[in-house]
DNA sequence: TTTTCCATGTAACTCGTTACATGATTTC
DNA sequence: GAAATCATGTAACGAGTTACATGGAAAA
């Protein structure tokens, strides 16, 4: 239900079109969801004939008439359902990364640490794009905040592996 | 490819059924995949069809056959590219709880923090338990002082939130 | 004796993705 | 004039889940 509490919050902001609503999610909220066109298309179909959003086409000037969405009040209670419990609760996350590190004394111990200096490396890049996020408006800010600081617990959670892998 | 590599890894260890794999999944592992019994049945059987396993079957007393799964020197050859891909590179992380963060302005300031409060509490009873489980052989060890590091994590993080919100 | 565990599967379905289609408009 | 961007969709496909089916054995 995350991508419907965005989608309902987003809109609650101000009303909006389709393709507005995915670029936003594209480049802001990567992080937590991922939603490509047709999906959100869809959803906001879905969330259309639920009665949660109503939908107005718009044509300015020669380009292609675009679909506003704009949030009801049906719209506004689901919002505030979604997030009480989405705040509430822990979303599990699941760690693919962890499988290879069950397995990691298949390899030989020089070349499993190389390949967690790599991967490493890849933590640190991605923990220096997010520090170098401009500072978002209200709680959004929240998202890039909390990137980092998962980023940076990552990181050092690497490191004591690499350290417990040289100990030995 | 978690999947496989999970697969391939535990059959290279020393031979096994379905269920017993399913099952060891289900309750050493997973922190990092879910796999539904019906999936591991379909992924068994094509990396039968690919050549990574042999399937012979087997019959104890008057128990349900089993279909026990042996690594061929193809499936070592896969495990070990997928084990090297996977120990080199970071595993992306959706945060589906951040999406409630970024609305947390639009409800009263207090009830907010109660929610997260509960979050908070929920947290920390997945770390009371993580912290629990008892010592496993090798490197899987590595799997859940992984959990631990990122729930502790995760904890001050909800911490510094509640703390921000109140600030305010 | 009834439930739970062992052990394997099939069939239907849902969800989401990829690839494709369309067409105007701005940028290089 | 070509490429990227704006704007919306459809159709085909695939991966994975749920629910169901089977049947013996052990435990309660």
């Amino acid at each position: 239900m995350e991508r419907e509490l965005l989608l309902l919050g987003l809109l609650r902001q101000h009303e909006m079109h389709g393709y507005e609503l995915h670029s936003f999610i594209e480049n802001a909220m990567s992080t937590c969801v991922d939603l490509k066109k047709p999906t959100a298309y869809l959803l906001l179909d879905n969330m259309a004939t639920l009665g949660w959003i109503t939908v107005t086409e718009q044509r300015a000037g020669n380009r292609p008439p675009r679909k506003v969405y704009r949030l009801t009040a049906g719209g506004e209670a689901e919002f505030q359902r979604l997030l009480r419990a989405n705040l509430a609760s822990v979303v599990a996350v699941k760690f693919g990364g962890d499988v290879g590190l069950a397995f990691v004394d298949a390899l030989p111990r020089a070349e499993a640490i190389g390949l967690l200096a790599q991967r490493r490396q890849a933590l640190q890049g991605q923990l220096a794009e997010s520090k170098a996020v401009p500072v978002h408006a209200g709680s959004f800010q929240f998202v890039i905040d909390h990137q980092v600081h998962y980023l940076a617990s990552e990181l050092a959670w690497v490191d004591k592996v690499i350290e417990q892998l040289c100990a030995t």
